[in-house]
RNA sequence: GGCGCGGUGGCAGAGUGGCUAUGCAGCGGAUUGCAAAUCCGUGUACGCCGGUUCGACUCCGGCCCGUGCCUCCA
């Protein structure tokens, strides 16, 4: 079995990853807020780490994987008062179909997929324990993380006191003790969504959920915890400062969780997509496109840490790429069996998820396939090419579906042109036959004349 | 200003101290009535300037350019 080696963003470094319980490995990466469609940028964390879930799964007897959704959150009260909506009414929809995108993309449901809503006694509970350990004060009906009380703070980011000190500036809430302090706790107004707490009617920071969330369904420490680069600071630096502060472990950066995995960011034009520069484009709109193996593949054709950038041309390459895989499957023949995965494929995606790589190596597997003679060796090299696929999450389609080969009897109109084609081919009349085929072409049909016949599929 | 990341052939994108990445596109060929599909062949790329070295795209230093975090953000 190959070693896992990752990046970990708490050391900076390639590391062996090694696991707190090899007969159980849990993984922690933070979900969407659910008040509007997902983009092609929250798209590539739900990849990278569906793919990261089922590599692990290869490796290791027994995996959870859990994928948070913040459920309560002032963007969402934001949506509901501009939409009228109430708020249950967004969340659910908007959770709703961020999953069904992420399907779409062969992205399989994490095994718990806690809402922030549904652990409120969990938030309060440790917050209640970080102020009794004196991390936390109440101040105006907010209870506040005292930033100074946790001297290793800015250890996951590689930030010192003094540059947030330097950076800073933001207005300073008055009530706050020190800068950097930030809320666990605020108080509801009357339209706001609240619960009881020792501290009155409020609601959480966002930080908290997540730290009480992690700990709840996977307990402390553990192996993974990911989300995208822009996460590392603040959101993953208060987790840790919150969770290692309410444990009494405030010299021990690693003990929330042992390894930090960040996901790089979907650019468009070299800039970063966000929401606040207007760049976006939905998962939600890609999909009634581009098939969604075609846009998994874009995502997963940079290697994970570095940029990716977002474009029509990357997609139609990675369709490209996909056509000629399944042409070569097609021809192959055979349909695949469970096989291992191929040692080359497991390696590369060992690498620290080297995605690039393990496509080049799939297209080395493909380029035998297509020369290979012996129907025993096309078998074999069939299911190695499906397994890989399988891992990787594409090449989960029947060739001749994804190809769109027709057969005869599904269109009376295509196979009376067809019928009449064949005739004029017979009878030499090519300049007949190819208008025919021109006619077929726009209506989007292919024609392939082969040796057995003609075979057409539907193109586009 | 502080802290990071990156600059590879037409495009996308890995990687390595000396040996073909890979894909997409292009070009040439086989095949085809012509095509399509497929197959074969084809491209001495590594931002700039120094240094280390027998040898650097790969290590070190400087510079230029791009970009990210520092504020909600995957």
């Amino acid at each position: 079995m190959p070693e896992l080696r990752l990046f970990n963003t708490l050391t900076r470094g390639k590391e062996a990853f090694e696991p707190l319980d090899s007969d159980h490995i849990r993984v922690y990466a933070c979900g969407p807020t659910v008040y509007n469609y997902a983009h092609i940028g929250n798209a590539r964390m739900a990849v990278v780490f569906d793919l990261l879930a089922s590599l692990l799964r290869k490796l290791y007897p027994k995996v959870t994987y859990a994928s948070n959704i913040t459920d309560v959150d002032d963007k969402i009260i934001a949506a509901a008062q501009e939409t009228g909506e109430p708020i249950d009414t967004i969340t659910e929809k908007y959770s709703r179909i961020y999953n069904e995108d992420m399907g779409a993309l062969g992205v399989e449901p994490p095994d718990i997929q806690p809402r922030a809503t549904q652990h409120i006694g969990d938030m309060i509970a440790l917050i209640e324990k970080l102020v009794e350990a004196g991390h936390a004060y109440e101040a105006e009906g907010h209870v506040l993380f005292n930033v100074p009380s946790f001297p290793a703070y800015g250890g996951l980011s590689g930030r010192s006191r003094d540059d947030q000190i330097a950076g800073a500036r933001v207005e300073v809430a008055p009530y706050k003790k020190d800068p950097a302090d930030f809320v666990l706790w605020k108080p509801s107004t009357e339209d706001q969504p609240g619960w009881d707490s020792p501290w009155g009617r409020g609601r959480p920071g966002w930080h908290i959920e997540c730290s009480a969330m992690a700990e709840v369904h996977l307990g402390l420490p553990f192996d993974i915890h990911g989300g995208g680069a822009d996460l590392k600071f603040p959101h993953h630096e208060n987790e840790i400062a919150q969770s290692c502060c309410a444990h009494g472990a405030e010299d021990d950066l690693a003990a929330f969780a042992k390894f930090w995995v960040h996901n790089g960011f979907v650019t468009v034009q070299g800039e970063k997509m966000s929401k606040s520069l207007g760049n976006i484009t939905l998962v939600h709109d890609l999909i009634d496109q581009f098939p969604g193996e075609a846009l998994r593949l874009t995502l997963l054709s940079a290697h994970y840490r570095q940029p990716l950038d977002w474009s029509v041309e990357a997609i139609e390459q990675s369709k490209s790429m996909l056509d000629r895989l399944y042409s070569i499957l097609h021809n192959a023949g055979e349909v695949g069996e469970d096989t291992e995965v191929p040692d080359e494929i497991l390696d590369a995606l060992c690498d620290d998820l080297n995605t690039p790589k393990a496509m080049a190596e799939l297209n080395s597997l493909a380029k035998a396939l297509a020369e290979a003679e012996s129907p025993i060796v096309k078998k074999e090299l069939t299911n190695k090419l499906l397994a890989a696929g399988r891992l990787i999450g594409i090449l989960n389609h029947a060739p001749s579906e994804w190809l769109g080969y027709g057969s005869g009897g599904e269109d009376l109109e295509i196979d009376a042109l067809l019928a009449e084609r064949k005739q004029a081919r017979e009878d030499k009349d090519f300049a007949r036959s190819d208008e025919i085929r021109d006619e077929l072409l726009e209506k989007g049909i292919a024609i392939e004349d082969t040796p057995d016949g003609t075979k057409w599929r539907r193109t586009g």
